[in-house]
DNA sequence: CGATAACGTGAACGGCGTTCACAGTCAATG
DNA sequence: CATTGACTGTGAACGCCGTTCACGTTATCG
């Protein structure tokens, strides 16, 4: 890391051969891990927008072009970058407890890893839940459905429903905010509060009335309470036959 | 949100609703609303990453600089695109449905709308939902839960779940493909049994077991089953003490 | 009629993802 | 050893992007 003699470029290229070892090895090195690696760190540090070919090769020390020969374009890189955080979320469940411990156990693992690398949620958008992590998240959420006895069709509808919401959360958790803004101090509460007030009331008297006790900064308190609420629903789905 | 009408406590609300659209502005030949309503088609036809300052500008046969006379920036008429989108849904309910059948309709409505227009959901993102329109449906939705006698806290819970889960579950919907085609044809489908039965059945049983039939195309199934689910939780937590 | 404000033009700036001919490196081969 | 060929980083370019700005043009109004 701190051996690169590199970035000078005033050193004429003849010499290049004769680089030490450490400077040599470093150079071979780049590989699709370390540029995967790097691009984290990136982000965890910057943010996912800053996740730039040209930055992404200034780190690694290597003209943008070369990171082409690990990636085939800064779309697969964000595939592995997801892939990478998802990597994370621990999947190993204790088969002991019901199955809506469990699920509530693994989602709350996943939004604490996505919680962790702000923004990378945002890259699972489109992106197929087949890589090789999220095919363990997917058998870790579907095992304790599959043998709580939901069939086929309802561990699906279960299992979409859990990650498209858990990823729908924290894709849009900096929703929260007025003018940029988190709401959280007292001065922005009470801007918030006073625009509530500021709305017409023959049209939005229940904002008026709830506004600035729903636009609060509680986003753990609301993911609990949303998963268990949607836990809730599947357990009582899944006692009822099918609701039609 | 961010756009210019919040700065003062009195001019914002004349910007915001039904701002007054004269005459003259009319009779120019490019203005705010026509920017925004030809990016809406834009989108509609070509998707939201074709979305361009300079194709924008083509097909309004200005050129791209021109555009900037009536947006501040190109996140601003994004905010105006998603505005726009927002006001489609109609947020008139039937008071007299129990309110879980009008969060239904509700979320379906909205559903609709952002399927109609691909990609747009992905701009709800980072976004508020404090435009004209978005409170006008944050209104919608807060109205039956208010009614239901939900609390401050819990109807803030409720909307969230409810908006988290459809839009994530629209920004997710481009997500059911293998290899970038859907999952509905049966040559792709048998593809997708193929992938699964090639999976390691070590590691990956109930993957093996269940795969091929929870990665199936049933969006329209999926959604109603996820938001019947999801109310239903929300109707149980209702009749419970706060489950601590 | 002349001042003035609003508006589109054209060109530029810097940054982006991506490509490609070229050259240096290294391992395997003869 | 010497040669070869695969591999990989270089440097420069291409075309696209959002955005800015001095400059005419035009429409409006006192």
């Amino acid at each position: 890391m701190g051996t690169s003699s590199r970035q000078g470029a005033a050193a004429p290229r003849s010499l290049w051969f004769n680089a030490p070892e450490t400077d040599e090895e470093l150079r071979r090195t780049l590989t699709r891990e370390r540029v995967v690696a790097e691009a984290l760190t990136l982000i965890a540090q910057q943010g996912v927008e800053a996740l730039t070919m040209r930055t992404l090769g200034a780190r690694l020390c290597v003209v943008p072009g070369a990171l082409y020969r690990h990636v085939r374009s800064k779309e697969q890189l964000q595939d592995l970058v997801v892939d990478g955080v998802l990597a994370e979320v621990d999947c190993d469940l204790n088969q002991a407890l019901p199955w809506t411990e469990q699920i509530k156990v693994l989602a709350h693992r996943l939004r604490n890893v996505l919680n962790d690398h702000p923004g990378v949620a945002g890259l699972l958008k489109t992106r197929d839940p087949l890589g090789p992590h999220s095919l363990s998240l997917a058998e870790a959420f579907l095992l304790p459905l599959h043998n709580a006895g939901f069939p086929h069709r309802e561990a699906g509808h279960a299992f979409f429903l859990i990650l498209d919401y858990t990823i729908g959360f924290e894709v849009s958790s900096a929703r929260i905010s007025v003018n940029e803004q988190r709401v959280q101090d007292a001065a922005t509460r009470k801007r918030l509060h006073e625009f509530f007030r500021s709305l017409p009331d023959d049209r939005f008297p229940t904002l008026i009335a709830l506004g600035e006790h729903v636009w609060i900064d509680n986003r753990d308190e609301r993911f609990t309470a949303g998963i268990n609420a949607l836990i809730d629903g599947l357990e009582r789905a899944q006692h009822l036959p099918p609701p039609n």
